[in-house]
DNA sequence: AGTATTTACTTAAACGTTTTAGCAATCATT
DNA sequence: AATGATTGCTAAAACGTTTAAGTAAATACT
């Protein structure tokens, strides 16, 4: 029943010729080292009858190559995620490498674990959606380095090649359409994780209503990421109570959260309370409201990393990091 | 800058022991081999100091393990899938496994290639999300045989493990829910696909008009998977034109664009409408109209799924192939 | 004291590739 | 005919583990 795999030597032994030879053909080093048309040919033909197929443990272990990309992501469950995921997939695919992922949760622990994982598996190259205490990811290439190319977030102080989107253009933007269409005072909602885009974010929501005449002081709710549900409820209830027509979500989860809490709770304010949002799920476009929101690149932004990141792994040299900010975009809908 | 990897054999050099008690040591077989627990501790205590890390290509080439699962599914940046993926992650790692993925897209050529990918890494198992064609996954193991077990559909008559849920019933209770509740005339949408899972669901909404007094005759609207948009836009057309009242969507998908477009072009007409479908997507709660839906049990069909195949894994003996059906949740919502 | 057993390691082969160095045989050149 | 170049392959080491088999020393048993 499970016949044995087919390997080299079992090539190699039917067409009395050495392992090496075989290798060579199969790799397409023929020519580069002078093996004849024809015995190509006789080999490259056993192989297809055969049926064989590379074990790659073994060709990684003798060039140090995977073949491999480790993604950390926040959760690919997270549509924005798993969007990402797809498109890091097809252009890693088209590169010639597959994926290998893991969810951090947004947990420095969980992610450790899994940069640790795909440093044991010698992943040829990591992309990292870095959460709170990222001075792990360098901790992590402490050793010896893997090329790494954060996406979404920068990591503090580190200094590495990095994907993002113009963060504080789109709150800003996001909030002067609030602001023009005459709310009065926005509240902000953030989750209580210092995420350099949530903070940009929140910057740009800042510097918005600084702009304004008859300002008002910023209203931040940082929501217990731990404990989301709850917090995002009390803190909706907060920001009705003191009036607050304006609200600001800094990401997709929050938004959609809020969007369902308010649809059970405050249905009647619906059409009040003006609901702005970063990222564009689907929901966004058939909820009632419809919410307006800012889109970020996500396809762009996938490749762009994929490109780097195989850029990296190719030329060790190069140390040139390269932090690229892409641009989102406003997407308008209805407040009603 | 780039310190070398530690290997077995550097810390066996520090230690002026063999790689073999150091192997033995650090893979928690030293009692089992009678290491003694000094030097236990000392190849404990230097391993850390060094921080270790093994190479896994080389173990696993040793060991004909890789410690990874192949996932393939239709398409990870599908929520539907892309929490499946998430579920599986984490049994997977709970097990001791990481998870490499591939989305077909309904591709047999795709999916092929994917598996003939994992089939080179040898991963221990596979999970696969079959498509139309999945001869294709029988003839891959044909040579040697990768555990594998099969989620939300099943593969033509390949008798393989299963994960899926009772879509007949779904579909009837789906469809009985719209009658009940006055709705005339059903019209089920679904794509150009001969799967099985949708094929059970057209034929519970088959059983369900068949059992209603004032029957009438199935109207299905076949959509081309490589053009599905379009082909939406005019079936929905049609559907309307020969006053259909009710409209089963089979999957997610056809559901979530067929609302975006009866919005866009029908708007009036929504609140005559029935539409009912498979699967829960966030936006089926937060959209007007709100969408009655069939919710499948993922995070329990992706534990399952994991755990049998892990099963597998560990006794190849074992050779009675499971079948496992799950109860999918009816979600009522409003229909206007 | 001499033999058997146990303890604590070491040795070395094996996993399946890739790749460098080398060896014959053939061909070209004088 | 002797030399040099070229062609077409082979041999074998290496990648970093795991693990079966072996060995020497210490301990137990008669």
């Amino acid at each position: 029943m499970t016949t044995k795999r087919i390997k080299l030597s079992d090539i190699a032994r039917e067409l009395n010729v050495s392992v090496g030879t075989v290798s060579l053909v199969l790799s397409g080093k023929a020519k580069q080292h002078r093996i004849g048309e024809e015995m190509a040919k006789k080999v490259i033909a056993k192989a297809d009858e055969l049926d064989y197929q590379a074990n790659i443990m073994a060709r990684s272990l003798r060039t140090g190559k995977s073949g491999i990309i480790g993604l950390a992501v926040a959760d690919i469950a997270n549509p924005y995620f798993g969007r990402m995921a797809r498109y890091i997939e097809n252009e890693a695919s088209n590169m010639g490498y597959q994926v290998m992922f893991g969810s951090s949760d947004e947990d420095s622990n969980k992610l450790s674990s899994i940069l640790n994982t795909f440093h044991s598996r010698q992943v040829d190259g990591i992309i990292v959606v870095p959460v709170e205490n990222c001075e792990l990811v360098g901790g992590m290439s402490n050793n010896d380095t893997i090329p790494t190319v954060l996406i979404d977030r920068e990591c503090n102080n580190l200094q590495t090649d990095l994907v993002c989107t113009n963060n504080f253009d789109g709150a800003v933007q996001l909030n002067e359409v609030l602001l023009k269409k005459g709310y009065k005072k926005i509240a902000a909602f953030v989750y209580n994780l210092r995420l350099s885009n949530f903070e940009e974010r929140l910057n740009g929501y800042k510097k918005a209503i600084k702009n304004v005449e008859g300002t008002f002081n910023p209203i931040v709710f940082s929501i217990d990421f731990n404990n989301v549900e709850e917090n995002l409820v009390k803190a909706l209830e907060e920001a009705l109570k003191i009036r607050c027509d304006g609200l600001f979500f800094v990401n997709n989860s929050l938004g959609i959260l809020s969007l369902k809490i308010m649809r059970k709770r405050y249905k009647k304010l619906l059409t009040k309370i003006g609901m702005v949002s970063f990222d564009n799920p689907e929901v966004f476009d058939l909820s009632t409201p419809r919410i307006t929101c800012w889109e970020q690149p996500v396809e762009e932004m996938s490749k762009k990393a994929v490109e780097l990141l195989v850029g990296k792994i190719n030329n060790k040299n190069e140390d040139k990091c390269q932090q690229i900010k892409l641009k989102g975009k406003l997407i308008l809908r209805d407040f009603q």
